[in-house]
DNA sequence: CAAGGTAAGTGTTATAAATACACTTTTCAT
DNA sequence: ATGAAAAGTGTATTTATAACACTTACCTTG
């Protein structure tokens, strides 16, 4: 039986957008016809890419998402490696494989980076040369190709980890924000509700968070105060 | 210029050793005597190797280890990968990989794990085929191969974050241990001091470490309550 | 066998952080 | 002018953190 005879090495990226609507992750799913889950529905997969001779990890993680979204600057940060010598050779998985490359049956281990950006502002204009792009809820993903659940996974509770730790909100909201934005995307995030007088209480404490003299505008109720972050004021590691 | 026309990948362990003396980590200092830095010192590294090609990047991280302290069962975690193009063609390397690699131009990924162990009950004796393997304090580490100081300033950060959240401690302590023992566990590895009637109170309320019927023995003053671990109370994530 | 050395063990008070909780305000739409 | 809708605001309670010093048990030695 016939095995792998080199070992290859890809990034995978776990791209969360975020706007008022929810938390989404960019997919894509391929347009070989013939790479369609047992029902018929074609599958979709995280945006990952083999990893050139000469780029660094984190260079390879931004190229992808710029070859797929042209946005560049976005916040990225690696997760974890998966290294699974069978994590691409599931049966579903076959056919796409071997549409795709040249060597199927070569083993791949993935870097998982996970991305950050606002979809409030704009649309990061998904290009679609490789089939279908598209930003799904996070709570409506289904099966993903390989092992591209377990990745997502691991980039969600990443995120949930850093969002408290480090000061990456901001990465996900608009430049200019309200107070009810962040606590929802905080809600949103870590799956749990606050308390709006706490929250607001904690927040008022963090100087990386300051109000600006403008208002929410074109609202139907009460125009909230609106924020923005000092990047200056935040604490790097 | 040639450069490399594949990529390859290993895994780098950081070894953690403690014991009351200090927390320490295993290095390895090359046998062969080109090997050595500007002031002829021979050159310490990391234990790592290449993966096998049908070997699971965990499954790597437990047979280096196993090659070179014959100890299994290790607590080992994943923390990092690292993937500069550049990060083993620093000139201070390049002799070793010649004397060592058949392809010593080819560019390496790692994936960085860290291990615990205790060095209070028994000492894992370096398998000393691949020449010295030393057991040093962290404190004391000079100058190493390649990118290893950055891989192990990684892992003693890794550390230092799960050594709070994730219940890790006792995999560095005896299986009978005093809680002077634990918080000097602590103060070594978060690099501050703790009151000890408050950090005993905080240990009361975990409910995974459990009192003994059983004293310290041998010792010139007060002999001390010994508690263990009960894995069965660790709550896991 | 008494005295001294050594680390173990123990409680209280003060300060800060987290939680729980409900009404008033501002704007827009009708 | 009225109602809808979300913004905005304060206090009291509970819980966690921090600071702090003496007594106890065992071993050693003289």
């Amino acid at each position: 039986m016939p095995t792998n005879e080199s070992l290859h090495l890809s990034v995978d990226c776990v791209l969360f957008g975020y706007d008022d609507d929810g938390l989404k992750v960019l997919l894509i799913n391929q347009k070989e016809d013939s790479y369609r889950d047992g029902s018929g529905q074609p599958m979709s997969q995280l945006p990952g890419d083999l990893i050139l001779l000469d780029e660094g990890l984190h260079e390879a993680a931004e190229r992808v998402l710029y070859e797929l979204t042209q946005v560049k600057g976005v916040y990225l940060k690696q997760f974890h490696a998966y290294g699974d010598p069978n994590r691409v050779k599931d049966h579903k998985d076959r056919s796409w494989l071997r549409a795709v490359r040249t060597k199927p049956d070569q083993r791949v281990i993935t870097v998982g980076y996970f991305g950050l950006v606002s979809l409030h502002d704009y649309d990061p204009q998904p290009a679609s040369f490789a089939g279908g792009v598209n930003w799904v809820d996070v709570s409506d993903v289904g099966p993903l190709a390989f092992d591209h659940n377990t990745i997502l996974a691991g980039a969600i509770e990443a995120l949930q980890t850093q969002l408290e730790s480090h000061h990456i909100s901001f990465e996900l909201l608009p430049k200019k924000f309200t107070l009810s934005q962040l606590q929802q995307l905080y809600e949103t995030v870590l799956e749990k509700k606050f308390d709006k007088r706490n929250f607001r209480k904690n927040v008022k404490k963090m100087s990386h968070v300051v109000p600006l003299d403008e208002k929410q505008q074109g609202v139907t109720h009460k125009p909230a105060q609106l924020f923005s972050f000092n990047p200056d004021q935040i604490e790097h590691d």
